[in-house]
RNA sequence: GUGGUCAUGGUGUAAUGGUUAACACUGCAGUUUGUGGAACUGCUGAUGAGAGUUCGAUUCUCUCUGGCCACCCCA
């Protein structure tokens, strides 16, 4: 056999093995219920969308779109993207599908991966999966004081709250935000000698991440910048203050942090993002804003909205690190099957179906003959009972219970079989 | 995209410019063939890919691939 090349997965894409589904289908799990009590209804947008819907929402200029995307022209000369972030593809569906004619806001949320082409390393994949919400066709605070509501229950119920800090910021308007950039490249102006080479272009493309600097000489110009929130117009303020006061009445902790930032080219007003609370690994769990320009920049009608996303897989690491309990998706197996035997195995299949329909599910392992492995695996299931079904039991109609703890056995009839280890389990109890 | 670092069975670790690459766990099987857990025994299974140096490379060199870390950015 020639060696060749072992193929492996694709650079930065992970497979989900099953050992990770237990801890992934809890965070689903814990998620969906909150966002469906909360009247948040599931949407699923295709994988491709047309490249200039991204150019469009996240805007040109922005990392995502000028390095990250996934893009490529199909067969038919088609432009398209494979989604980077879940915000545009739902809007762009919002218009579509004219949602703005049901009653507003409209509240979704979504389970799908994204797909960036960044360097990867822990925490941060070329595919990720991402439980998403978005609240559209609201322009008051309770659309973004629900959003971060929920996003902290969703935590709490992880068990994670003590772990982690929501940190909130607001970015103004349009109508405010310019003034604010001025005067933070005025602010820079004299000060462009001493600042990094990173911060240098980001003083041209996005001034307002120069904030978010986490070299040390940066950082230390940063905090005597101008802050924001003595640039915030009244309109923005009282948004901003509304969303704080509510969280205060809502017991949700916060932090307010003037130099948090978000490129995205759509975010207006709030932002807000769920850090792990350690000093190593400052990589966000979740992170979310208000866009209230984005439906009209999609050409839909002047509609505001907000809304968050939480990155799966950090969570799942996360939820390891903290050593976070998380319960067993499956029920612990309780019944074994043994068989012995052509007539045994052929006998034996049916009692499948009659035990899974009586809530039972059984164990089994066909494709062993001996009892001894049979009896191995049984074990190491750590079952409570084993049938065992041989020659003999098959030919008169009886089968063999044994259980594992004091290994006592006996022969009881094949018939009404169910009704007796039902009865069985339950005295074990 | 830039820089650094690493790469040995499924997992975690050894070792070496020269016979058959070692150990532990796991898996599979056996230790009076119709009976699990312990112990013992055996078996399966690896030098990421390609090229170069060399009589000989898993070991040295280069390239690629991938992981990780930093920058960048982000969930």
């Amino acid at each position: 056999m020639p060696k060749g090349k072992q193929i492996q997965s694709v650079k930065g894409m992970h497979d989900i093995l099953p050992d990770q589904w237990p801890s992934r289908d809890f965070i689903f799990k814990k998620a969906k219920t909150i966002l469906e009590d909360y009247d948040f209804e599931r949407i699923e947008t295709p994988v491709l969308e047309e490249t200039e819907l991204f150019e469009r929402a996240v805007g040109e200029g922005t990392d995502i779109v000028e390095k990250e995307m996934y893009s490529f022209k199909t067969k038919g000369g088609d432009n398209v993207t494979m989604r980077p972030e879940g915000t545009a593809p739902i809007v762009r569906a919002y218009i579509e599908h004219g949602m703005r004619s049901l009653p507003q806001p409209v509240k979704l949320y979504y389970l799908e991966p994204m797909f960036r082409h960044e360097q990867p390393q822990a925490g941060r994949t070329r595919e990720h999966w991402q439980i998403g919400t978005e609240v559209i066709g609201e322009a008051g605070f309770s659309a973004d004081a629900e959003l971060i509501f929920i996003l902290w229950k969703i935590f709490e119920e992880l068990d994670l709250k003590n772990h982690i800090t929501l940190q909130i910021n607001s970015v103004g308007d349009s109508n405010c935000r310019p003034d604010y950039k001025k005067a933070l490249k005025d602010y820079y102006k004299n000060k462009f000698k001493k600042i990094c080479s990173a911060c240098k272009t980001r003083c041209k493309k996005n001034v307002l991440m120069m904030l978010d600097c986490k070299q040390p000489e940066c950082r230390e110009i940063a905090l005597k910048a101008p802050q924001i929130f003595d640039f915030l117009d009244d309109e923005c303020k009282t948004h901003f203050k509304n969303i704080l006061e509510f969280l205060e009445e809502a017991k949700v902790p916060y932090m307010v942090n003037p130099f948090l930032m978000r490129s995205f080219g759509y975010s207006t007003r709030t932002i807000f993002e769920i850090w792990p609370d350690e000093e190593e690994n400052q990589q966000a769990l979740a992170g979310g804003e208000r866009y209230d320009k984005l439906v009209e920049t999609l050409g839909g009608q002047k509609t505001e909205a907000a809304g968050w996303g939480i990155g799966i897989g950090r969570v799942v690491e996360f939820l390891k690190k903290k050593e976070i309990k998380i319960p067993k998706a499956k029920t612990e197996p309780k019944i074994f099957l043994a068989q012995l035997g052509e007539l045994a195995k052929k006998r034996s299949l049916i009692m499948f179906e009659h035990f899974r329909k009586a809530g039972i599910p059984l164990k089994a392992s066909f494709s062993r003959d001996s009892i001894k492995s049979q009896l191995r695996i049984a074990n190491k299931l750590g079952v409570r009972f084993t049938l065992i079904l041989g020659q003999r039991e098959a030919l008169d109609g009886s089968i063999i219970l044994r259980d594992m703890e004091s290994s006592v056995q006996e022969t009881i009839p094949l018939e009404g079989i169910v009704d007796t280890v039902k009865k069985r389990l339950k005295e074990k109890l």
